[in-house]
DNA sequence: ATGTGC
């Protein structure tokens, strides 16, 4: 694989083949994915996509993922036959964070710690299978996949200021409960309000640092504040929905003249019977995993509240795996594109229409959380932002699952935690392993690269006091 | 990521 390097944090794979628009990779030397490990050769697959405008970007925590490379971002144009395909948003649709922002400061936090982490502890459902904050009858989840954190409020779970405070203010408009086969369903039903496994947690943080204090001020950060971080998605709903939709994609490629590197990659046209079919369930599980982080936050609010007398204020919640119909200037010309985002968050800039009145003058708060113990970011999007103003979505792993519980000790890990003062409330041995810091790239370095990049901007930096571990 | 594998 040829890389050019245009900048210290920017490299080119030249077209070759029948890529139809280069590949671009945001990166430092030391964070390029190692030879042969297969995510160079996604960014290439991918920009062989019918109506791929632009580049096949990835970005600086890069991996390899199912089709596409998790960090990657491509975008289609829809008038000209541009495809949508399940693989450029990952399993896990809709995946994302939220940071709520307390009205207490760490030393708090240090008085009442073991009292709060058992209290997140109780009130977070978490593991692979079921338990949930929010038992909703079978008419109830209808509601869900239509209006996503809209019903949680409107069910008295969270307030409108919440839903100025999320992405699509808390609902996608064209979810399709139709396109929602009955399995699907069947798995949601009892998973809304559970942060479920892998690498998603529930995060009490304090604000370590301030790089930008006007801006901090806005999204309502300040230092030594502490936070709460969630970080979940659409659980066993979701990833049904992706299942059945690439199956059924598969089955349609060849109608639509449509051929892949890589079957992964299956798609269909956006305007296409089954290219509108995956984005109605796309956009429904999307609702879906909002609804379960409004509902998480809103419980651990309580927990905070019943505590220490002080709840939590909504900063943001935002998605990092996404497709999205966008309009963008490419070459001079107003498009109308299928934006997909695979672990890459969008990032707007300030001034950007999309943005609450609230925000409108700091641009979008981006939410970047870290490996395990390690530091998490919030970042802001800025004027000119490449790849369709989208940036990194965390630290990126370096090894696998599998790698990782071999060459990890999960009880010296928790021990390690704890004596770096973080407070653990676990799932699983095997699940804490997982995800050990070892087995990530270092996230200061991915958001140092990101804005060497000119992807987006640094506003605060977190650190943990405390882990509820999915 | 996922009732972790058809």
């Amino acid at each position: 694989m040829e890389l050019v390097e245009e900048t210290p944090y920017r490299f080119r794979i030249d077209r070759h083949g029948d890529m139809r628009v280069p590949g671009v990779v945001f990166a430092s030397h030391r964070l390029l994915p190692s030879a042969g490990d297969g995510a160079l050769e996604q960014v290439v697959n991918v920009a062989t996509l019918r109506g791929i405008v632009g580049a096949s970007y990835a970005m600086p925590d890069m991996h390899w993922g199912y089709g596409f490379p998790i960090g990657g971002v491509a975008a289609t144009d829809v008038a000209r036959g541009g495809v949508v395909s399940p693989g450029g948003v990952g399993f896990d649709i809709s995946c994302g964070v939220r940071l709520l922002a307390a009205d207490l400061d760490r030393a708090d936090f240090r008085r009442f710690g073991e009292r709060i982490m058992d209290g997140l502890g109780r009130a977070t459902p978490r593991g692979p299978g079921r338990g949930a904050v929010w038992q909703l009858p079978r008419a109830g989840l209808e509601h869900v996949l239509l209006e996503g954190s809209r019903y949680a409020v409107a069910r008295g779970r969270g307030t409108q200021r919440d839903l100025e405070r999320c992405e699509d203010g808390g609902a996608l408009d064209n979810a399709d409960p139709g396109q929602v086969s009955a399995r699907a369903a069947a798995r949601g039903l009892g998973q809304v309000g559970s942060l479920g496994s892998g690498n998603h947690f529930l995060e009490v943080q304090a604000v370590d640092e301030i790089y930008d204090r006007d801006v901090a001020e806005t999204f309502g950060l300040h230092p030594d504040q502490v936070c709460v971080m969630i970080h979940c998605g659409s659980r066993g709903l979701g990833h049904q929905i992706c299942t059945d939709h690439v199956r059924a994609m598969d089955a349609t490629m060849a109608d639509h003249s449509l051929t892949v590197p890589d079957r992964q990659l299956a798609c269909a046209p956006v305007d296409s019977r089954a290219g509108r079919a995956y984005l109605g369930a796309m956009a429904a599980a999307a609702n879906y995993a909002r609804a379960n982080r409004q509902v998480l936050g809103v419980a651990a609010s309580d927990v905070l509240r019943e505590i220490t007398g002080h709840g939590l204020e909504l900063v943001y919640d935002i998605s990092h795996n996404m497709a999205k119909i966008e309009q963008h200037e490419v070459a001079g010309r107003q498009l109308t594109l299928c934006v997909h985002r695979k672990g890459a968050t969008r990032a707007l800039p300030p001034g950007h229409p999309d943005l609450p009145p609230s925000l409108r003058n700091a641009g979008q708060p981006v939410l970047i959380p870290g490996s395990m113990g390690t530091a998490s970011y919030v970042l802001t999007g800025i004027p000119g932002g490449e790849a369709f103003f989208s940036t990194c979505h965390g630290a990126g792993r370096t090894q696998s699952r599998h790698q990782a519980v071999k060459s990890v000790d999960a009880r010296a890990l928790r021990r390690d935690l704890e004596r770096g003062g973080i407070l653990v409330r676990g799932s699983s041995a095997r699940g804490l392993a997982e995800e050990a810091p070892t087995a990530y790239k270092d996230v200061d370095e991915v958001v140092a690269v990101a804005e060497g990049a000119g992807l987006c901007r640094r506003v605060a930096r977190l650190v943990p006091l405390g882990v509820v571990k999915g």
